[in-house]
RNA sequence: GCCGGUGUAGCUCAGCGGUAGAGCACUCGAUUCGUAAUCGAGCGGUCGUCGGUUCAAAUCCGACCACCGGCUCCA
């Protein structure tokens, strides 16, 4: 066969061949710094055979220079640390097979591998394992590459390793099944693999780390066993380790959580309940501006604003067809005059219902109902975190009532808006994730495929298209009431994270018998489309605090300005202007502790307010003040007047 | 909910079988100072809860609770 080298070069190879024999055929160099290879985009390592039929292929040799080749040690690195974790449990008395294996993939930074061994491993296990790790990658043990059919690599793990067992009976049939192998059967390792890897242990830069350990079910099923998962961190230079260390704890100076205490935001109070945030002043007086705010914009969008009860009739959810199947999801009910209450866990119900408190024609269509409504569900306890997942929060909500031909021009006007108030907050790495249904796999929850799904799919990927707005899509993730477009965010810790949510629902319509009057006279039911652009205060708070790291911009400070009196003598003109920066609504303090000026400043920057007005006897003589805005150095001298204007200004163009 | 980890003063942490400690915060006193921590004194804890072992438990063991990292879930 003929492979294309990247100067255009062909390469003439046996059936067969690896990337190293074509390696080799270029050069004795080039197969000594070979360490995988991209075949027609593919990565490859050097030991398996390039794709059959591969004549035309473009082929590009992969040296350690090559950032490209990096999941190659991450992965061998899942198998050194399996081989490690076996030997560890050999010196503990163990047979190799005792610790049984299920999968251990790459990810982003590094690798897993999730194990079941015959007693828990620790923690105080990882640097162990590593240091064994450590050993095995100096050994430098040579990979080797085999195949195996399946029924005889079957044997190899019947009875022995259940999860080697059942990934091998998933294989399609004609799959290739493949092992890999390093060192020896006395040291050593082999493992049921895709591959790529690298040639041999030696190969695998020394930058890795075990960071942690953590349960993981056998394939993600919570009724099938827990497994132990290992996961790990791996990068070709010291410098990227290092780097990607660093960034890790610079995060978690910015988790939410560190903040909302640092800056009095907000707590969390076992007495009152786990994920039941108690929102303190200074957070509330925040959440209360994106409220506002949020309030306005949906006024200039055409939204109605309406206002329900926290609970409902539990008749209200067989309704909607929420109960029985989330009844696990939804706080106890509340038993009164024999009739079922149930705290909300959603706010659409009751939207449908002040939609049908009236007759609706086409004319009042498209309705937009919203509310930032109060919802509580019974989130699982080990899921619970700060105010990004709580069991009682607000939901930015709205539901958007309109005719099947509105529909489409609707997702653009909430795609807009999506792009507006984001945009509003700075926040511009964002995008969205459009959910479809998985027949296949779930009828239980989609129902049959049909003309409405169709429709509703077409649509909203009509919207997005129209809108340029940047996409991806997913399957098995919709409702079971219509496709799903989330809105995804990656938080500084870079996981990926839904920020929002929006429903296309032409099922609610029917159940709740919502009509209304079609230009013919006909009785015809409405579309809904369930929509929230912040998802809910909570979490996008939760979301903005860690992106701002809580430097708030002026607008949202709940502390817009500190007033430091470099002496005693200087209180009565900080109170002067203090008076007359609260008569012109900005929120300012004065800072009158028996402190020297240097601590007041410090202490206002540690509480990151955005300006510190230092006032002494210059400032007093002339009526100004001396401004220093948060995280700056230099400073100048302006007029408390001219101070205000700007202030004004800046809170109007919300920087 | 499940697996692993952690719970000592409001916060950050030390102490890890023999009478509970430090810094910060807070209160009081002194200081009145020009751009990131002034000095001194005082207040403050049934060591997460309950039970067990022991002459003696913050310390060892068990159960429970909460939190953290994951898995799962997210109408």
């Amino acid at each position: 066969m003929n492979v294309v080298l990247p100067d255009g070069k062909q390469l003439e190879l046996p059936q067969g061949a690896t990337a190293r024999d074509a390696a080799q055929a270029i050069g004795p160099g080039l197969a000594k710094a070979a360490i995988g290879a991209i075949v027609d985009g593919d990565l490859y390592d050097l030991l398996k055979p390039l794709p059959e039929g591969a004549s035309g292929a473009k082929i590009k040799i992969l040296t350690e220079k090559d950032p490209e080749y990096q999941p190659l040690f991450r992965h061998t690195l899942a198998h050194v640390m399996a081989q490690a974790v076996r030997e560890l449990y050999a010196e503990r008395g163990f047979k190799p097979e005792d610790v049984k294996l299920a999968i251990g993939p790459v990810i982003e930074n590094g690798f897993y591998y999730d194990i079941d061994a015959p007693t828990p491993l620790r923690e105080e296990d990882l640097p162990l394992i590593e240091e064994r790790m450590r050993r095995i990658v100096a050994d430098d043990l040579p990979l080797q590459r085999f195949v195996l059919p399946r029924e005889e690599a079957l044997k190899r793990f019947e009875g022995v390793d259940p999860y080697k067992t059942e990934l091998i009976r998933d294989l399609p049939e004609g799959e290739e099944i493949s092992f890999y192998k390093q060192g020896d059967e006395r040291y050593g390792f082999t493992d049921l693999c895709r591959g790529p890897h690298v040639p041999s242990t030696g190969r695998i830069p020394p930058h890795f780390k075990l960071t942690s350990l953590a349960g993981a079910y056998w394939r993600g099923d919570s009724s099938r066993p827990m497994l132990q998962r290992i996961y790990g961190i791996a990068f070709r230079t010291k410098e990227e380790l290092e780097h990607y260390l660093w960034q890790q704890e610079e995060a978690k100076k910015r988790d939410h959580r560190k903040l909302g205490a640092e800056l009095d935001l907000f707590t969390i109070s076992e007495e009152v309940g786990k994920g039941l945030p108690l929102w303190l002043p200074k957070g509330a007086f925040i959440r209360r501006q994106l409220e506002q705010y949020m309030y306005e914009k949906e006024l200039e969008h055409g939204y109605d604003h309406v206002i329900t009860p926290h609970i409902a009739n539990s008749k209200l959810y067989y309704t909607s067809g929420h109960l029985p199947y989330y009844k696990d999801d939804m706080y106890a009910p509340i038993e009164i005059e024999g009739e079922e209450y149930y705290l909300k866990p959603m706010n659409c119900p009751h939207h449908h219902m002040i939609y049908k408190a009236r007759l609706k024609s086409y004319r009042d269509l498209p309705l937009r109902l919203a509310e930032f409504g109060t919802v509580y569900r019974f989130e699982l306890s080990g899921t619970l975190s700060g105010l990004a997942r709580v069991r009682g929060f607000t939901q930015n909500d709205a539901h958007i009532y309109c005719s099947k031909s509105q529909v489409k021009d609707e997702f653009i006007r909430v795609i807009q808006l999506f792009d507006e108030v984001y945009k509003d907050f700075g926040i511009s790495d964002y995008w969205f994730r459009l959910s479809l249904p998985d027949f296949e796999n779930n009828p239980a929850k989609f129902g049959e495929p049909g003309p409405h799904w169709d429709e509703a799919i077409a649509a909203i990927r009509a919207a997005l298209e129209e809108t340029g707005a940047q996409y991806v899509e997913g399957i098995g993730e919709a409702t079971f009431y219509g496709p799903k477009l989330d809105v995804q965010l990656r938080t500084v810790l870079g996981k990926e994270e839904s920020i929002a949510t929006n429903q296309l629902d032409f099922i609610s319509g029917t159940r709740f018998s919502l009509e209304f009057t079609n230009e013919k006279g006909e009785r015809e039911t409405p579309v809904i489309i369930h929509r929230a652009i912040m998802g809910s205060f909570d979490r996008f708070f939760a979301f903005y605090l860690e992106h701002t790291a809580g430097n708030f911009p002026l607008w949202l400070s709940p502390v817009q300005a500190v007033i430091v009196p470099i002496a005693d003598r200087h209180l009565g003109y900080a109170q002067q202007i203090a008076a007359q920066m609260r008569q012109n609504k900005l929120r300012v303090e004065i800072d009158d502790r028996s402190e020297r000026m240097n601590a007041k400043i410090r202490d206002a920057e540690l509480q990151k307010i955005p300006l510190i007005l230092v006032v002494g006897d210059k400032e007093a003589e002339s009526g100004t003040v001396n401004l220093r805005e948060r995280h700056a150095k230099e400073q100048r001298t302006l007029p408390v007047g001219e101070l205000i204007a700007q202030m004004h200004k800046r809170v109007q163009e919300r920087k």
